[in-house]
DNA sequence: AGCACGCCGACT
DNA sequence: GTCGGCGTGCTC
């Protein structure tokens, strides 16, 4: 077995692994993060498995391994193959999923001047002959400057001036950037008498020696070997490790944040309600027996009836099988009550993943985990691939949620897709939670793919003995309103429901799912709308804190115009509203109330979500106007009253999925209100007051929404009655993207044909929405169908070209 | 990602 | 006739 199959760190093809050869000093393993050559260069790679052949003739040694033992268990290797097939990408950003924070890394050559050649000199180009003139005056460059210094065409003019023998490139392999830091600590070692404590040393004992083995042996961990030398001098441990009285241990030192002990104490476990009872029993039951299936379940509880004790009781039980659990949370600083109830019942036992954490902190942490170091690791869909040593259960909160798929860097997984997965391989149970379950997942469930658990009641607060009421919701038209003259953008009721609330000492929430003042500036003579140069959306007014426009998609912002720029008009007008302005618009209507705003745009600007959440806990926010931050998670009794400006916003985005997410987020938002003793209302104003997705959500009627979508959802062959793959081309150039995106979609209707294929279609290309984005175009076809994984085999997709399998929306 | 190989316009 | 543009394909 002298061959590595390597996952290299290059854009191949999905799964595809390159044959290298072991330098017979070398030993490695698979799961081992390797440097090896690859082409020109000089890439990361993991080894995936040891062969005794390899597949081409002609192979090349690994370099060096990047840490002496493997980063990857087998688990790992085995799901990020799953990955590797199931999402299309290449073998090696699966598996970087798995590794460690801090260890990817790319070589970086510095180059040297070689002496004895300067007659070559001549023959180059003037600027050429000034950088290695340069460059022979000091005594290296890295590659990038010296790039710089060649001007145009660096790149290979570098390699010209290596073959002539003018230049020296050598390859730095970088260390990775966090290693591990080790401290040596003392133990106390000997037999200790029966009641516990040690035996004494013997008479005319020397007194420093005395002092430090009391020291150590009072202090309940390890005793810092550094601390030993400060305070009883250098040497004095090696006497007592010499007279068999302490042990020297070297252990990895951590940063504090890796360990984290509850605010108040130990809570103690709820009584649970006999639906909650049953639930925590047929879990219980599955994991303690390994033949059962499927492993997974889908507890469907309304808001209050107490998901979070049913996900408690189960880490408890395999806790205390000693194994360890995964809890997912779709966004780690908006659950912090939940939180607080995980690192309350199990105390300095549960790791959280937070973004806050600095590169040292997530690297300490990761290896604490791997040594077994908590029982619960908390933390969004990338706590998945945590290195736990025994998982036995994975909970994914909330997961109806979108933040589940990944949709920013290769592979574009669903955090539920990959823990059903790793269930599979492991035989943990995933349990997965919701008020208001993805349509998809409740109808896997009723096929038998999950074992269904309901809690259709709210259970009482802990305080109290009757559960609340739900809210009172009621749908306001706004095109009456408009009709009977109101053109502010509160209807009569609700700008009544909310001075009423404010009067009586009670809060409101008031949601609207768009940031800014106002999506759109308008030139009123011309018609012409201000739109970002690099994507193809209208560009929204900011009046705080300064009037400004941004793009909402690219972030760019530029100053608001005073006259147009087409026709040079002063009359512009803003349309259409957003947060911001809704915060105006409050301040108005009830002068002198505190009215804060809580978006995207709050939480940049510094203010943290926790500040936030505190002022509307404290009461000192009366009115609180947001995006869907505040839909999520909230918990305030004395909100009475949630306030929906607008529930037309995303409802009718071109995409088959726009409806059952408006239903999530109204229903999420209704659950605000009313969570203490006062019955809550809801007021929902909407153009569209007979659109389903809105009544039902009124209702908070997820059995309606559900039928609703599974219809529609047959009728129009989308999931779950058929798998999605959405492809999409982006390039500078338009007419390149598109035909690009053409012949891929000939290919593809080709392959339907020839494999006589009647349940796979294509559709489009079309221009994506937007259909320019950060300066690229973008066009976007669709593979709908069965068994896509057979139909996309072999296929390969050129640059330019992003494969998104199971996409979270098709535009 | 890089880099080489290979085929069509403006230059010594 | 060549230099160089970037489309295409390969790296064990």
């Amino acid at each position: 077995m002298r061959y590595a199959e390597v996952a290299v760190d290059a854009p191949v093809a999905h799964s595809r692994t390159f044959s290298y050869s072991i330098p017979s000093l070398l030993s490695l393993e698979p799961g081992q993060l390797v440097w090896v050559p690859f082409g020109r260069r000089v890439a990361q790679g993991v080894v995936v498995e040891l062969a005794s052949a390899p597949q081409v003739e002609v192979t090349r040694d690994i370099l060096q391994p990047v840490e002496p033992s493997p980063l990857v268990a087998t688990v790992g290797l085995e799901l990020a193959r799953w990955l590797s097939d199931y999402y299309l990408c290449s073998l090696y950003d699966a598996i970087a999923l798995f590794l460690p924070p801090g260890f990817e890394a790319q070589v970086r050559s510095r180059l040297t001047a070689v002496p004895g050649n300067e007659d070559l000199l001549p023959s180059l180009k003037a600027q050429s002959r000034a950088a290695v003139e340069n460059l022979a005056g000091r005594r290296a460059l890295g590659e990038q400057e010296f790039v710089k210094l060649l001007g145009r065409g660096g790149e290979r003019e570098v390699h010209r001036l290596v073959d002539k023998g003018l230049v020296r490139r050598q390859v730095d392999l970088p260390r990775p950037r966090i290693v591990p830091r080790y401290s040596c600590y003392l133990l106390p070692i000997g037999a200790r008498d029966p009641g516990g404590a040690w035996p004494e040393p013997p008479d005319r004992f020397p007194n420093r020696q005395l002092g430090l083995l009391r020291a150590v042996r009072s202090q309940p961990g390890p005793f810092p070997m550094s601390l030993g030398n400060k305070e009883f001098g250098q040497g004095v441990a090696d006497a007592l490790v010499r007279k068999g009285l302490l042990a020297m241990e070297w252990l990895r030192d951590e940063t504090s944040a890796a360990s984290n002990a509850p605010e108040h104490g130990i809570a103690p476990s709820f009584t649970l309600t006999p639906e909650q009872a049953g639930a925590v029993s047929r879990i219980i039951e599955v994991v303690d027996d390994p033949s059962a299936k499927p492993r997974s379940f889908l507890l469907h509880g309304v808001t209050g009836s107490g998901k979070t004790e049913v996900y408690i009781q189960a880490i408890q039980h395999v806790v205390e099988l000693g194994q360890q659990a995964i809890f997912l949370v779709p966004e780690i600083s908006l659950t912090p009550q939940t939180l607080e109830r995980l690192t309350s019942r199990f105390p300095g036992r549960v790791a959280i993943i937070h973004s806050r954490l600095t590169p040292r902190q997530r690297f300490d942490q990761w290896w604490r985990i791997r040594e077994g170091g908590y029982d619960v690791v908390v933390g969004p869909r990338s706590a998945l691939f945590a290195p736990l040593p025994s998982l036995g259960l994975v909970v994914i909160d909330e997961e109806h949620e979108w933040t589940y798929k990944q949709e920013e860097a290769q592979p574009l997984y669903h955090a539920r897709s990959v823990a059903l997965e790793l269930s599979r391989l492991t035989g943990a149970v995933v349990l997965l939670g919701s008020a208001t379950p993805d349509v998809e997942t409740y109808h896997r469930s009723e096929r038998g793919g999950h074992r269904l658990l309901e809690l259709p009641s709210r259970v009482p607060a802990p305080d109290s003995r009757t559960a609340p009421m739900l809210a009172q919701v009621e749908i306001c038209d706004m095109r009456q309103e408009l009709r009977e003259g109101n053109r502010s953008i509160f209807s009569r009721r609700l700008a009544q429901a909310l001075r009423d609330c404010v009067k009586a000492g009670r809060q409101a929430i008031l949601f609207l799912n768009r940031r800014g003042s106002a999506p759109i500036v308008q030139c009123r003579d011309c018609g012409f709308v201000a739109s970002c140069p690099r994507c193809s959306v209208s560009m929204t007014y900011h009046g705080a804190p300064a009037e400004r426009l941004f793009c909402h998609r690219c972030n760019r912002r530029s100053r608001l115009p005073r006259h147009c720029r087409q026709c040079g008009s002063e009359r512009i007008r803003q349309l259409g509203i957003g947060t911001q302005r809704v915060v105006d618009e409050v301040a108005a209507l009830i002068p002198g109330v505190s009215v804060e705003r809580w978006d995207a745009d709050a939480t940049r600007s510094g203010v943290s979500s926790g500040e936030i959440m505190r002022r509307l806990q404290s009461g000192e926010t009366q009115v609180l106007v947001g995006t869907q931050l505040v839909a999520k998670g909230l918990d305030v009794p004395n909100v009475t009253l949630v306030g929906v400006i607008l529930a037309d916003v995303g409802l009718y985005l071109p995409d088959f999925r726009s409806g059952e997410r408006s239903f999530g987020l109204l229903c999420q938002v209704a659950g605000r209100a009313g969570r203490g003793a006062e019955r809550g209302q809801v007021v929902i104003q909407t153009y569209s007051p007979d659109n389903l997705s809105i009544l039902a959500a009124a209702d908070q009627d997820y059995a309606a929404m559900y039928r609703q979508e599974l219809q529609g959802r047959q009728q129009l062959g989308n999931p779950p009655f058929n798998e999605l793959v959405h492809l999409v081309y982006h390039d500078v150039n338009d007419n390149f993207c598109q035909r690009q995106a053409t012949a891929m979609a000939r290919q593809l209707r080709q392959r339907v044909y020839a494999q006589g294929l009647t349940d796979v279609d294509i559709v489009g290309p079309a221009p994506g929405i937007p259909s320019r984005l950060r300066g690229r175009f973008r066009w976007h076809l669709v593979v709908r169908g069965r068994d896509l994984h057979r139909f996309l085999e072999n296929l390969s997709f050129p640059r330019g070209c992003t494969v998104d399998v199971d996409p979270a929306h098709v535009m």
